[in-house]
DNA sequence: CTGAAAGCGCTTACAG
DNA sequence: CTGAAAGCGCTTACAG
């Protein structure tokens, strides 16, 4: 591979010269700068960016973590990230924790090492090794879906989830449901407790109370939604609709009921969070919240590359709304038909 | 942000002993080791990898390109080709080419300025430029689904699509079927040739010839699936069974037969390629040909690792086999029953 | 076992 | 406008 040393002494002139030329830096003549390129273009030069970065401290580099790329949140996102990022001259490198700790943490590790210029991150476990390496880093940061931990002022993206939750029950509420089922999210997330909340404070708004028999946590896929279903189907019939905290649940949960010809939204009505794909299928067209997915990656890469250009460690973080779409699970209360 | 000559001179010893202790390079004594390494932690030292990456031509990264993360397709591979690569200390930076020829050319040209080790690719375009990139390039590459051009002498890893494509079609014979419809994926796409020719050999082993009524091509969606399924019906209404080249066309077909009250697999067998998540999903069950996406993925990793390790720029490629999986939408042909 | 020196391929004041 | 020199933070023969 040639270097500039080469095309300097090619041409019989300063390597400092070549730099000028290959930066387009204003003090150089035309044709001399010309002549460089040219003699480049001869060599099949390509500069090198390692050498570049050592000296600029400035690697053009910025780290994704995410839990899991498979998810298609996360690569919806990690779709739009990637696109900005690159339109803007950087590469992103990427990591799936698997929800991993020691996973996040090496991550981190290396985001020092390789100077990488900035991050997005959507952390499981912040222990404080973690938060301090945080604090270490001296690049911008943003939290993609996550909360930063106190202490640490970071911006973050993300969606607000108590809203998004809060106009599903305001839905049902106009549908004249009042007896509403929920199916929560493990207790621990925070998107699970935020939905929850806002299932919540929307029923004591009204002056209503949770049934507790109306409500289930379990995980967060089809299978969870499906036995849910089971169990608040035995314990809460009198309930005509059912919140579910994500899709997968509320889907799983209309596999029960069309298992138990139990019509939706006849006898009972449905709906989601999320608006994954599979919602809008011709057999589920599951009513849900919609976020914007592809949104969040393209607005957290942006408020990073603000960061960056003012070269700030902080900035004002970005809560977007959610959207309610309506599609075919949610009816009336009390009006039996069959879908 | 400390270096070797900090800790050194905090120790009152040379950058090159630092150095040692930190390489755990053999000829250095315990006790100065130990003091180093103690040093190190005191100072919160990390090593620069750039500055090493640089004296020892090796950046411990490797590139992954893929049209869009967005596929669960590229998302499945890249996430086993992640979890590979990581385990063994390389970083991947990946880039979504959207199918565009310069974002695939811009990927590879920083490849060579960013001095990566090696490189896995699902290109789309390869002209003239792209592949003279690729081979003044000199490191290992894999091809990842997709086949190398002639004269590119590197390993691919895919799936053996024209003996999954027979596979579905054997199926389908054996079930009595003879008139089968095909729904293709773009005929420029090499994936959709190759199924189309299984499909048209796997007829013509059997003395039968493809009804060319019986034959479409358009995209690979769902709502592609869905018009080829009605003009199908139109065109060739004696077909008893479909095969549709991917899952997406083959759900979009579901669907107009669904909307049509055309019962599956009573009056028409339906059989697609790729295995999606969706295709389990309760109201679908459609039989498909599975690919192991994960596998894929990991394969094309494991592969990298061994060709960076022997030091060599070519390999044997791995083709992998399909998996036929039965679910609900094939039949007996002739025989109604409603689903 | 340890240190001085050269060098990886660039950029960037500084002097002219 | 151009060049010589220093330096980014390491590693690696080489000499002792």
């Amino acid at each position: 591979m040639p270097t500039i040393k080469d095309i300097a002494k090619e041409l019989g002139i300063s390597v400092s010269t070549v730099s000028r030329a290959l930066n387009n830096h204003p003090d150089i003549r035309q044709e001399t700068k010309q002549e460089v390129l040219d003699a480049m273009k001869r060599f099949n030069y390509t500069p090198n960016a390692v050498a570049r970065s050592l000296i600029q401290r400035k690697s053009n580099t910025i780290g994704l973590m995410i839990p899991d790329i498979t998810d298609p949140f996360f690569s919806a996102m990690a779709h739009d990230v990637e696109e900005v990022l690159s339109d803007s001259g950087y590469q992103v490198v990427y990591v799936n924790t698997s929800r991993r700790p020691e996973k996040e943490k090496r991550f981190l590790i290396s985001v020092l090492e390789r100077k990488m210029d900035g991050i997005i991150v959507t952390p499981d476990f912040l222990d404080e090794e973690a938060i301090e390496l945080l604090h270490r880093l001296k690049i911008p940061v943003v939290f993609l879906r996550r909360r930063p931990p106190q202490g640490l002022n970071v911006p973050f993206v993300d969606v607000d989830h108590y809203k998004g939750a809060c106009n599903a029950m305001d839905y049902l509420f106009s549908l004249g449901h009042n007896q509403i089922g929920f199916i929560g999210m493990p207790k621990y997330s925070f998107t699970g407790k935020e939905r929850y909340r806002g299932y919540m404070d929307s029923l004591n708004r009204l002056g209503l109370e949770a049934d507790p028999r109306g409500v289930t946590f379990d995980g967060r896929t089809m299978q969870c939604g499906y036995r849910a279903m089971d169990s608040l189907m035995d314990k809460y019939p009198s309930m005509t609709a059912v919140f579910a905290a994500n899709d997968l649940l509320g889907i799983g949960a209309l596999e029960w009921l069309a298992e138990h010809n139990i019509s939706v939204p006849g006898q009972i009505s449905v709906i989601g969070f999320d608006n994954l794909e599979v919602a809008n299928l011709h057999w589920i067209k599951l009513s849900t919240v919609a976020q914007p997915r592809k949104e969040m990656g393209r607005k957290a890469a942006e408020l990073l590359m603000e960061m960056l250009l003012s070269n700030e460690l902080t900035a004002e973080s970005i809560l977007l709304d959610t959207n309610l779409v309506i599609r075919q699970t949610c009816s009336e209360a009390q009006i039996v038909r069959t879908r």
